[in-house]
DNA sequence: CATGAATGAGCGTTCATTCAT
DNA sequence: CATGAATGAACGCTCATTCAT
């Protein structure tokens, strides 16, 4: 899946024209702050990188800050859209919709490892005020859905009460973004250091599913 | 507890001699780290912090890069330790031994989170080769002591079979994290805004142990 | 005569475009170096004296010592051209050509007696490997070439046998060079102060030429 | 020949006992001064070379500049005595003392190389003004003392007339100076390079007194 | 006397950004 | 639209020197 393919839905982002060579820059910037962090991955390095001139990073975002507000940005909404289309489908059973919610997730995490890291990183290194506002609302996002979800079910007699909906989407982003970290250990620990990058991205995927998915099972108490 | 209670045992680290001020130093970079990154906390905002001259960073460290290492080194011997201690004792259960590892897991967390933010940057921002060294020795030091722990565990017959030691530990250290990362969204989202921050530590510490032990006794299978 | 009208033969020194800014900030680094050795003259110095930001030096030249690796290279590469054209006329005498390699070499001595200074200090001071290796190409050119001009005579019978060459061109060099570093004494000695510069110049240059040209007959044992 | 069997007549030179250890430093820095200059030799460098505590060289010197200074109020107040001894010496004949101030030249230069060296850069990169008049009065005593010389071999009949003094030494400093910068060229251009360091250092002084000495009869035109 | 610790100044270099074309 | 050139600020680090003991 490109990342053009929404330029109708998010022309707002920008003033700038989102051409194909702003998504080109906005790409390899995005592998570059997950290399080496938002300090560590300079101007020049992107616009090396992008096969582009140094001047035109600060011609189509306007700064370095801007483009790692557009980087969100661009990549956010698309999250919140998903989201939010799952909680509004109310024809499938809640924990069905949990195992999707959880699914979605991890197929994103698997998807966009470069972007969930810089997202790590700049959680703890909190200086972009913009970054920050459009983390929060994603995080708040699912906690609202988790919330509305695991109310549904709770009435449904189909989950546990007094469920710590903080404590749970921690351990489903936890274990996700510790796994993507992780991945050359657990390539190592487990002797999968043959297999093509994308297979054991596969792999992983589907390990991480069915641990979640367990896991939530326990903690909701269903089935 | 203080930093400088292990002289004798790490002398070795460091041919300078690791004074009060060496500790003082290595706190505030700790600090700084935690908030701003490696790159984005400068030697000269490391120094004022630390109110020392600024060619004291070289004088005792030799580089900024060194700096970090030496708190690495300095954090995680310690840790090592305490998890070798652990696989030692042969006195108590494996349910008891797999508790303690969570509880002593835990508390160090909650104790060191300025340390466990630099830690999780580092993991992402790979570049310090030595830093990396000494988390991964940390990391398979922790997957090593599980695995014998569990190993034991199977062979009572109080463990399941099967069990992905790094999704194990991935959950338990990416819960942790994620919980120290999103203090303040938890803070909002439960209502504690009103309480001091040691006491909202004590909670947080009470609610992940208990969380964590439950998950690791659905998956482990235990009772 | 200006630096910059090599342009053409030259190109292959930097990847940089050698404008003529390039050339101005290779002249004053030069009389800086020349004035206060490497070391002495820092590149605020340079970027003041030639008018330029300080970040322009590393912009077109890299680095302080490739700054002086570039003006080694402009230098000298002029040079060399020069001796191996002399090496080529064959339709003169031995006994001119070595009259006219002392003339030629005692007008770029004087000519360029600030980069002179600085060849002399940096053979002393022998840090830059590059800088050294040009240095070496230039005396192996100037040995080789006397090597064969003296040859040349000798089996003509016009020079003696067994002649030192190294001893021959440290003579001239020597001399030379001693005389742009006691150009002050030479003044006060003899009497000279009150004629302006360029006039002090062309007498020293006189004097000189009659003097090795002595010395080499007499050494040579032509005529 | 040691450094320190002076110490009565030259008690004057500084207000600080200048017992072995002073002399030790000087010796080291004498070394690091002619391998790397004056501001390319560190304070500590200099300390660790000999072996002493960095705040030595302040406390014994005073400052890097008045360590330089030491040592050339060292090395020169000895060889002013030596030529002012042979100017007095009156009987022996004009050409002989001329042979014996080229020896003893040489013999000095060949001995004391990596002062030569120093005494060589500091000459172009002229700073420190006492050690400028240092070197000048050696200079000028020098010429005084070949002046009186030539001029009674002129009274004799024995030397020509109109001697240019000036480059006359010069092409005596000169080529003694080309010869130790060059000597590693000198080596390899004339197949020396399996001699010891000694030896080839007496070849040297031979060559190169047998050559001065030629230059000089050709000039004075003696014999 | 001698030394480890400390200091302020300045080093070469790189940064994100802007400008003129 | 796009770019090479340019800039001021700040970077990590080292310097000669001094101080307290």
């Amino acid at each position: 899946m490109t990342f053009s393919n929404n330029c109708l839905t998010l022309r707002f982002i920008s003033k700038m024209r989102r051409t194909e060579k702003y998504f080109h820059i906005l790409e390899k910037a995005e592998d570059l702050f997950a290399e080496r962090g938002f300090d560590g991955a300079t101007v020049r390095d992107i616009a090396d990188s992008a096969g582009v001139n140094l001047a035109m990073i600060s011609y189509y975002f306007g700064s370095k800050e801007k483009l790692m507000e557009s980087l969100f940005k661009e990549r956010m909404i698309l999250m919140k859209l998903k989201v939010e289309a799952l909680i509004e489908n109310k024809t499938i059973t809640p924990v069905q919709r949990i195992e999707i919610l959880i699914d979605n997730y991890i197929e994103k995490v698997i998807d966009k490892q470069p972007f969930y890291k810089i997202m790590l990183c700049e959680q703890v290194i909190n200086k972009n005020t913009i970054v920050l506002k459009l983390i929060k609302e994603l995080k708040l996002s699912y906690a609202r859905m988790l919330s509305v979800l695991i109310s549904e079910g709770q009435k449904q007699k189909i989950f546990k009460k007094n469920i710590d909906i903080m404590l749970l989407t921690n351990t489903m982003s936890g274990t996700a973004t510790q796994l993507i970290i992780n991945k050359e250990y657990y390539k190592e620990f487990n002797n999968y250091t043959k297999i093509p990058e994308t297979e054991f991205d596969n792999i992983l995927m589907t390990k991480l599913r069915a641990h979640l998915k367990f896991v939530f099972k326990a903690i909701l108490g269903y089935e």
